[in-house]
RNA sequence: GGCCCCGUGGUGUAGCGGUUUAACAUAUCGGCCUGUCAAGCCGAAGAUCGCCGGUUCGAAUCCGGUCGGGGUCGCCA
């Protein structure tokens, strides 16, 4: 150790209590503002920022060289911790009771005029800008404050595991690809030429195998590769807190996520509000109230289906979409009968948007007291006239609806209703300022169905993943038809996103084949494809299950950011590319012949950077 | 692969067919200034409007293409 430390104390460190004290601080220049006589500097470092003044009195030379000083170089300065003079003080700043008299002064690099201002907590800096200069970026306090969340978040997790027992266990990034699920990222064989390795999409065959070995209880925070195309809550790299325990069922899993993620919340956001024990919805309740198997369940906005009564109805939108397999389902907009006709139609595309062939709505006026008191000259809707009073009164007595409010309803194909139901109610409870800040409202879903149809290639797959096990007495599969079949499938859910997923899986080989030919795989392919894991549970499996849970959903979540470039300390552009290395990139021609890789001429991006 | 939005000094915006030598704010540079913290005041410099082509007497402005960015549907077992 040297006798001179480039620094003794933090910026964020410094308060009333240190007054009197010679301090050492090194950090970046934020801010100068030059009264000729005295300069005040905003010091900044990785903990905060606090006010250092350069006054001639105090060091004419150290003063000098303040006038140079410019947004960003690197400093390090020493000088007495003194109480502002009174009636300077700055609320705003943690250290804004004190600042430090300077009476010497080192530069360490200087800094070309930022391309950014670093302080603006405003975000309408071009986001390209801001991913090619990350390093700056990253040095507004708002950017730095979410990497430490996210350091927090993981901090937790692993102290939570560690403590009951979990072993964290790395697992390979690259491995083979399972041409199921989503797209690999691939990586050519030096040694083994026109083979490739893939990216692991998940550890999941991994941990199931770590469990054939006995370690019970495994976790890893993995690094996931899906090269699909992105949204603004996704990127082809991720990170998963993946973990995996044997000798447990839905109930055991569902517990110790319940007690993570609750934990984790306490710890982290003492403010925010959250239910517990977390509330179970099935898939069905989830569906039927919600509309979504991932409900936001802050607000209510309820949804009731009224098929039945449609069914009957003279109205030919309605009828016919029972008729034809359909459902007719809808929820009640509490004093929603004030909507413009201008918003219904905007609701109107809303649903159109999401394959629903209209919005049929009933506006009930609130000039009258009771639904009991209604005629039809209380009532607003293009349908009115297929309706008598009776039928009215009916309707809206099933959907509990009150004077004042709207009815909306939609006809049509289940999952469609569903879908545009859904969106619409999403859309009103924002709109409608019914999705509580304050609130993370944690709930499971559960009874999963185990396998779903896929209309485009016309066959079975599974809603979780094939290594999902079924739920209940496990008999012959194949006297169910697969639509019947629940799964041991449980989902996280938080505010309307999916935060965490997972199963009980099979550990049996007979059931596994059993399932992957449901999902149409020849007995060649299973075998080539997934015979190491076969094998393996031929070996003494245990029972076993676990859950993978999203980290940067669940931090943006925590963050109060939409957007997961900002919980990433170096994300990728929608278009996967990297503006700061410049990635992806063109590879030397001796990397493609060691490799025995040939380009294809008319494939290339001609685009020179 | 489809659709929608955006692209003007360093940055953020205005201008959307001709009094525009492209405006404003901020940053930058110079000067003044001992209590500021979005410091202030005075002054200066800085963009030919992403790129290519077309329409027009005339294009930042209209049209087509292209590149880049964002969003979304498909996709994400």
């Amino acid at each position: 150790m040297g006798e001179k430390l480039l620094k003794d104390h933090t910026c964020g460190e410094l308060d009333i209590s240190q007054v009197g004290k010679l301090v050492k601080l090194s950090g970046w220049v934020a801010k100068r503002r030059d009264h000729g006589g005295l300069i005040f500097i905003d010091l900044r470092d990785s903990t905060g920022l606090v006010q250092i003044v350069f006054d001639p009195e105090i060091s004419v030379d150290s003063h000098k060289l303040a006038n140079q000083l410019r947004p960003e170089w690197v400093i390090s300065v020493s000088g007495e911790v003194r109480l502002r003079p009174e009636g300077t003080e700055n609320l705003n700043l943690a250290s804004g009771q004190v600042e430090i008299k300077i009476s010497e002064i080192e530069v360490f690099n200087e800094s070309k005029t930022p391309p950014f201002y670093i302080n603006d907590e405003s975000d309408n800096v071009d986001e390209l800008l801001r991913m090619k200069y990350r390093y700056l970026d990253l040095r507004r306090s708002k950017m730095f404050s979410i990497l430490k969340l996210r350091h927090k978040i993981v901090r937790y997790i692993r102290r939570f595991l560690n403590d009951k027992d979990f072993l964290e266990i790395e697992t390979p990034i690259l491995i083979k690809s399972t041409p199921e699920g989503a797209r690999d990222y691939v990586v050519p064989s030096r040694l083994y030429p026109g083979n490739f390795y893939a990216l692991p999409q998940s550890p999941q065959q991994l941990k199931q195998l770590l469990m054939v070995a006995g370690v019970e209880k495994y976790f890893q925070i993995a690094r996931c590769f899906r090269d699909e195309d992105p949204r603004s809550d996704r990127q082809p790299e991720f990170t998963q807190l993946d973990l995996e325990m044997s000798f447990v069922e839905q109930d055991d899993i569902l517990s110790l996520v319940e007690d993570l993620y609750s934990g984790l919340v306490r710890e982290l956001l003492p403010d925010k509000e959250i239910v517990f024990p977390f509330p179970r919805l099935t898939y069905q309740e989830a569906i039927d109230f919600y509309g979504s198997d991932k409900p936001d369940t802050r607000f209510g906005l309820l949804m009731t289906e009224i098929s039945d009564v449609a069914k009957q109805s003279k109205f030919v939108v309605f009828s016919s979409a029972v008729e034809e397999g359909g459902i007719v389902k809808g929820f009640v907009v509490p004093n929603g009968s004030s909507f413009s006709r201008k918003k219904i139609d905007k609701l109107t595309d809303l649903a159109k948007m999401n394959g629903a062939k209209g919005l049929v709505y009933f506006s009930i006026s609130d000039s009258i007291k009771s639904i009991d008191d209604l005629d039809e000259s209380h009532v607003k809707s293009p349908a009115k006239k297929f309706f008598n009073e009776i039928e009215l009164k009916n309707l809206f007595k099933k959907f509990h609806a009150q004077p004042g409010d709207l009815l909306l309803l939609v006809a049509g194909n289940k999952k469609i209703v569903n879908n545009s139901l859904s969106e619409l109610r999403l859309n009103l409870g924002k709109e409608l300022d019914l999705m509580d800040p304050a609130k993370l409202n944690f709930c499971f879903v559960v009874d999963f169905p185990l396998f779903e149809w896929d209309e485009n290639e016309e066959r079975w797959n599974s809603m979780h993943h094939p290594f999902t096990s079924p739920a209940g007495e496990v008999g012959n599969l194949s006297d169910f038809p697969p639509d019947q079949i629940k799964s041991t499938g449980y989902d996280l859910v938080c505010n309307g996103l999916e935060i965490a997923g997972g199963s009980i899986r099979i550990h049996d080989r007979r059931l596994q084949e059993e399932i992957f030919e449901i999902l149409g795989h020849s007995l060649e392919d299973i075998r080539s494809r997934f015979g190491h894991l076969l094998e393996a549970f031929e070996f003494g499996a245990p029972p076993h299950g676990g859950i993978a849970g999203g980290i940067e959903r669940l931090v943006m979540l925590l963050a109060g950011t939409e957007n997961i470039r900002d919980v990433i300390a170096f994300p990728k552009t929608q278009s996967f590319s990297d503006p700061l290395f410049e990635s992806p990139s063109e590879i030397d021609s001796d990397q493609l012949n060691e490799l025995g890789i040939i380009i294809q001429e008319n494939r290339k991006n001609s685009e020179e950077i």
